[in-house]
DNA sequence: AGCACGCCGACT
DNA sequence: GTCGGCGTGCTC
């Protein structure tokens, strides 16, 4: 481990380390080594008092300005039971830091598992040798993985996905078997190479441990537990560095992660997959703020690896480069629905409501209904007939606790949250005012804070009062009798509800589920927690409360997540079509012409796709321009944008001038929620129509904003960070 | 980010 | 008399 002292060759070597970009240090170091370690390679270095984990790096951030020679340091170590990193890994990394404006050093040790940090290379090692004795030889009790009996229309995919090499967008349904696609496709990849490995990405951790099972099952008897690894932040340290070795040496033959997995080394990836793809939970909002499907595109065709990219309405982003004339992804299309293990034998395609087995979508104008109804007449009758007739309804609203506002009549107090620019959400369950972007909490009070009127009023619903005005309005309803019970009258209904709230204990998502799956609830009231992936079999109607706020939003994207988040919601319903009945999507609206809505009620993700990219192509929006945001924090608003007004105006009046000739520069402006835990937020809008233009400059701006930092404009400035390719503005 | 050095208030 | 508050400043 030690260098040889009196040797005569000291090579200097470029080591990243664990550093903050904003400190003037941003590459890499400058050590000297007589060994002279490989590109990639795990090293400890001294730096001050301590001594850090580096990567030994080559790439052009590497070519660092160095500090006089005889001053570097020597090496401390290497940790050299590990492979060094491979070069695709390294061109991977290097691209995410410039793209993401990023500087190398905290982008390529913030991915590396946080132990290869902490431990000391004697732990490491311990870890090492006992995890290889644990991977010996896998024993392969099975020969072959059980065949499965596909659809045409799942073969069909298979065979056209197979045929080129252009990453797939796997457009289906709900329920029209796209997880068996993922499976097939690595089933097929380990049967024809004996060290191929395959990454699998959902968006959410709720949704790993389902699809995990589903991998093990088809991949354990072959190929042994261990050659399947999770990666995602709810592992233990110890875990994650366990993943991250079996990944990096091979071992491991399929890795299921979360986006952090993008990162995830591993020498002979071959195939991609992105369950899911139009996600926004795949765009990292901390540190260098990825897209871990788009780096999921870019990685596999630096690997030469294949690259499926699946959802039932995917991103506008997707759609269009999977269009059909000439664009760089090959489309996918799995349109029915097919019944599973309901009856697992026959693998046929089973019709329900609909032709193609989707649930019928129907819309109730709520102009014609009672005025300040939360469930109108003919939907809560629709409910009521569900609960007598013993099957499942889910009502689904995007807020969570009782009231998002609490409100005095008479002096028209509101319940601000003290801290931020926005309202505390009233929870009846503990009697609190919570705010959800701080988390100040307080009792409710007794009275009006402000005139002393004791009668304060709850304003506008979130799930636990809609949860509660449902128990009231459904409490003459009688479901029939479970056989245990036998009252001649029936029962009384029963109704859960799922949210980030009730499941804010650990595991107790899954045992809430379980209670749905068994039958033991009537009625489910949830956010968007419960229309996501779960499969809930006995559901026959699906409710959507209220979705007309984010028709007329003035984020340009929030048609395209409603359209998504209805559609995922309907595809709850009428899973299983063995119970004979009609499975509806009911949808509570003021404007049931809107052409969304039309495009939902007949399922038709294209028609809606086609006249958002209208609209985008129209205003110039993405796909058709690029955007970058930055942000900045800071104590007051005229901080916070007159950092970004001095940033912008320095861009302006350098040798940046000639690279804005493509860009536009906006003014800033203060952020939606303008503040949250007393910091002032503001933003501003970079856009272009080329990529490239966008790239450059801001590479080149950098060091500009950098610099205000230390200007008077940049005084008080708590930090500012650049979002490339922002989910939302 | 750590971890030093450095200069002012209440305690074994 | 010290222990310790966190304000700048440096680390190849």
């Amino acid at each position: 481990m030690q260098a040889k002292l009196g040797a005569h060759v000291k090579q200097v070597i470029q080591v990243l380390v664990h550093l903050p970009a904003h400190s003037q240090m941003g590459s890499a170091l400058s050590y000297w080594s007589e060994q002279a370690p490989a590109p990639g390679s795990l090293v400890r270095v001294p730096l001050g008092q301590r001594e850090l984990l580096g990567v030994v790096w080559d790439g052009p951030a590497a070519a660092a300005q160095l500090p006089e020679p005889e001053k570097l340091r020597p090496l401390a170590g290497v940790l050299d039971g590990i492979a060094p990193l491979s070069a695709a890994w390294r061109q991977l990394l290097e691209f995410s830091a410039s793209y993401y404006q990023r500087s190398i050093g905290e982008v390529v040790l913030a991915v590396l598992p946080p132990q290869l940090r902490e431990l000391s290379a004697v732990q490491i090692g311990r870890r090492l040798k006992r995890q290889t004795l644990a991977n010996a030889p896998p024993t392969p009790t099975a020969p072959d993985c059980e065949p499965v009996a596909l659809t045409p229309e799942q073969s069909q995919v298979l065979a056209e996905f197979e045929q080129d090499r252009k990453p797939g967008l796997l457009f289906g349904a709900t329920g029209s078997g796209k997880t068996e696609v993922y499976l097939q496709l690595v089933q097929r990849l380990l049967a024809r190479s004996p060290q191929a490995q395959a990454l699998v990405m959902v968006p959410e951790i709720n949704l790993t441990p389902q699809l995990e099972a589903r991998f093990r099952a088809r991949f354990a008897p072959r190929f042994g537990q261990q050659a399947l690894v999770a990666m995602h932040s709810g592992m233990t340290p110890a875990q994650r560095l366990h993943s991250w070795l079996a990944a990096h040496s091979g071992a491991a033959r399929i890795v299921l992660g979360t986006r952090m997995a993008i990162f995830a080394s591993m020498p002979s990836l071959q195939l991609i997959v992105v369950d899911e793809e139009h996600d926004p939970s795949y765009k990292s909002q901390e540190g260098a703020r990825y897209s871990a499907r788009d780096l999921a595109v870019y990685r596999a065709q630096l690997e030469g690896a294949r690259v499926i990219l699946g959802s039932a309405t995917p991103s506008l982003e997707s759609w269009h480069h999977s269009r059909p004339d000439g664009g760089r992804y090959t489309r996918l299309t799995m349109a029915s629905r097919v019944g599973r293990d309901a009856s697992p034998a026959d693998g046929q395609a089973r019709l329900s409501a609909q032709p193609d087995g989707l649930p019928q979508v129907r819309r109730v104008d709520m102009n014609h209904q009672p005025k300040h109804c939360v469930f109108s007449p003919p939907l809560l009758e629709a409910i009521a007939q569900r609960v007598a007739r013993g099957e499942q309804s889910m009502v689904f609203l995007n807020r969570r606790g009782y009231a998002p506002v609490l409100h005095c009549r008479d002096c028209d107090w509101k319940s601000e949250c003290p801290h931020c620019s926005a309202y505390r959400v009233f929870h009846k369950i503990d009697r609190t005012l919570r705010c959800h972007h701080c988390g100040f909490t307080e009792p409710v009070p007794r009275a009006c804070p402000a005139c002393g009127n004791p009668d304060i009023a709850p304003m506008g619903r979130g799930t636990e009062r809609l949860e509660e005005h449902l128990a009231e309005l459904l409490a003459d309803v009688r479901r029939p009798n479970t056989a245990s019970a036998s009252k001649p009258e029936g029962e009384p209904v029963r109704i859960a509800r799922i949210d980030a709230d009730s499941t804010r204990l650990k595991g107790s998502l899954e045992a809430q589920l379980a209670q749905v799956h068994a039958g033991d609830i009537d009625v489910l009231v949830g956010t968007q927690m419960i229309a996501k992936g779960h499969d809930f079999r006995r559901i026959t109607l699906v409710a959507a409360v209220n979705p007309d706020g984010a028709l007329f939003s003035s984020d340009f994207r929030a048609p395209e997540r409603l359209f998504g988040l209805l559609m995922q919601a309907a595809g709850r319903a009428g899973r299983d079509a063995g119970m004979g009945s009609q499975s509806e999507m009911w949808l509570q609206t003021f404007h049931p012409h809107h052409p969304l809505f039309a495009a939902l009620k007949r399922h038709d993700y294209p028609a809606f796709a086609q006249q958002q990219l209208q609209e985008r192509a129209q205003a110039a929006m993405p796909p058709f321009s690029y955007q970058a945001l930055v942000r900045a924090e800071a104590r007051t608003q005229d901080i916070a944008q007159g950092f970004l007004s001095a940033a912008s105006a320095a861009a302006t009046t350098t040798a940046l001038a000639e690279l804005l000739e493509h860009v536009s520069l906006f003014p800033p402006v203060p952020m939606s929620i303008q503040r949250i835990a007393n910091v002032e937020r503001a933003q501003m809008l970079v856009e272009s129509g080329s990529r490239l233009a966008l790239q450059k400059f801001l590479g080149a701006w950098q060091a500009t904003l950098q610099a205000q930092r230390t200007q008077p404009a940049g005084r008080g400035l708590i930090r500012w960070a650049i979002d490339v390719d922002p989910l939302s503005i």
